[in-house]
DNA sequence: GCTTAGTGTGTGCACGTTCACACATTCTCA
DNA sequence: TGAGAATGTGTGAACGTGCACACACTAAGC
């Protein structure tokens, strides 16, 4: 910067000016952009981080990412989401991917050493200890489905209970009898609500036996648990999966068993991921709102940022329910 | 720092010895751990770095992040690659979306301006801004995928017209007569290569009317490319697919031609993605390292950080075809 | 002619670190 | 006993910015 001003003949003072804005003659900001130019002069981001105390940038931190990035078609639309508001206020989205404890280490260190002006983090579990760090550190920061023991921090997403029951009792209304469900990822909130609205849906029909439990929203889980279900009992005659993919691995399990899907079971699933449109039939599922969900996160990190206190009740969007041919 | 030095009752020299090594006594080390911890200190990253004139921070930067994000099965595992060997030498990777005008001048300050000390660039294009941007900087950067005009920045990739000629010579020898190939993406090295490779392989045979050329990588290319070759061509048994979800698509308009595979046609895909083993059938294809990709991405980035001079001559990694049902 | 407001510019301090240097203490060995 | 090495500690100068302040000049109003 000292080389700028002297090549155009000025202070650095000068030169800030023409920079941020302020009270620059005509000649001097022309001979100063002149000299930017000849220079090739950028200013330092470290240095006027250091003396600003901000950073504009924001975090998007993803757990888990081998489950998210290779199994969850909704991730990077909730980036993507998140991306198009951030860079609206010229914030810049920085995705921090945590696959070790190495990269917890890492990733705290680099929220708390004033690299991060907020943070948006992506299916927290209560127990990540990134979700500690965060809340001591008193960073504006958004959750998108937020992990359970967290309800004081803001968050966005969407009813799980309510919209599984609707799918559920959309499914009923087709006129199945023997309606089972492959639960997945019950240790998070958004597994466990997807349960819980299977089961109101069901009242006094809810029959424990015909739920399978599995680890996480993965096709091959899905395989896995219409395997086992159909061998407990082979007369279901419907079936809500917890995600699309899950759903998409039942109805191979389902083919592979001789079923024919709607006619001999209905299949719905949940998210309305591309799997959706692509599955054979294609599946009725319950419409979630990813980039919604990245750009109302991002907005409310931008209101924390202009000081204004969060909503702590959180935000939940709408999801329709889209009926195809699997049901 | 200051405030932990007074309460340890020594001076910041001192405290920096704890943090980064250098003689430091065993009383003062553990007044000064209690007192870090009392107060809650945590470096600041931004003074650090302008002091140390690095960040170790590694970008990962990515274009076309609609086409990436939501429709390209690798793209997670080449940045989970890179994470990895970035993460062993405790640098940070951080993820940059290039989703606009806007997105790009920013990406490029976030880069210029000391903020990251290295580069690794997936899928950018000849016309891309940001490679201009990085090859004047002098950043140790790294290309997955170059550009066809960037032959003199390191980079990694596959070799797409060999891959491509061995898996269309592998469907040959099953037999099949009237081969087409849906090629995709031909304003970039891959596409462009991949259709090289089965026009070698076809030699003498080659028709260019058994070429379908569509825009992107995508299933719904996939389906309206193998409707075209149907109608201009109704007895093509075999079909070899720019990629995964392009074969997937290929799959989907030979069913509803009431074509058999692989039975009537043999198809055959690139990528080897989850696509490949959930298709019916699950498709041939050819086996693309994504996490080997980004793991040697990071590593010629490193080593370009340790002051080597990068191998120009860039790195192919093996891909080795792998052969299901489909064909 | 004096004050006041508006415009334009230069200077010094601060941001929170690291590192080189100076200095103090203890230990080893001729 | 004294020199020299090994170990431990404090201090000041950077790193490259932004901003408050001081100052200079011009124009307008009384």
């Amino acid at each position: 910067m000292l080389d700028v001003a002297h090549q155009a003949g000025v202070s650095r003072g000068t030169v800030s000016r023409v920079l941020n804005g302020g009270y620059v003659s005509v000649d001097a900001r022309d001979a100063i952009e002149a000299a930017i130019a000849e220079v090739g002069y950028v200013p330092n981001t470290a240095a006027r981080n250091l003396v600003m105390q901000q950073s504009r940038a924001v975090g998007f931190i993803v757990h888990e990412p081998h489950a998210l990035f290779l199994e969850d078609p909704n991730i990077g639309s909730i980036m993507l989401g998140a991306n198009e508001i951030l860079s609206q206020s010229d914030y810049q989205l920085v995705c921090l991917i945590i696959d070790s404890e190495r990269d917890t280490t890492r990733v705290a260190r680099y929220l708390s050493g004033g690299f991060m002006d907020g943070a948006i983090i992506v299916s927290a579990r209560a127990h990540d200890p990134i979700t500690r760090v965060v809340s001591q550190l008193a960073l504006p920061t958004t959750f998108v489905g937020h992990p359970p023991d967290l309800r004081r921090l803001p968050f966005v997403g969407i009813d799980n209970i309510s919209s599984a029951k609707a799918i559920t009792e959309r499914l009923m209304a087709t006129g199945r009898r023997r309606i089972a469900m492959i639960a997945a990822a019950l240790d998070r909130d958004s597994g466990a609500d997807r349960l819980a609205g299977f089961r109101a849906a069901l009242g006094e029909k809810f029959d424990p036996n015909l739920v399978e439990e599995v680890p996480l929203y993965e096709y091959s889980a899905g395989v896995v648990g219409m395997r086992a279900l159909l061998d407990r009992d082979p007369g279901i005659d419907g079936v809500f999966a917890a995600s699309d993919a899950v759903a998409a691995g039942a109805l191979e399990a389902l083919r592979e068993a001789g079923r024919v899907v709607p006619t001999d079971v209905g299949v719905v699933g949940f998210d309305d991921s591309s799997w959706a449109l692509r599955c054979h039939p294609p599946l009725s599922t319950v419409h979630q709102p990813a980039s919604g969900l990245g750009e109302r996160a991002a907005e409310l990190v931008l209101s924390q940022l202009q000081g204004e206190k969060p909503d702590l009740s959180g935000i939940l969007l709408d999801t329709p329910i889209v009926w195809r041919e699997s049901a």
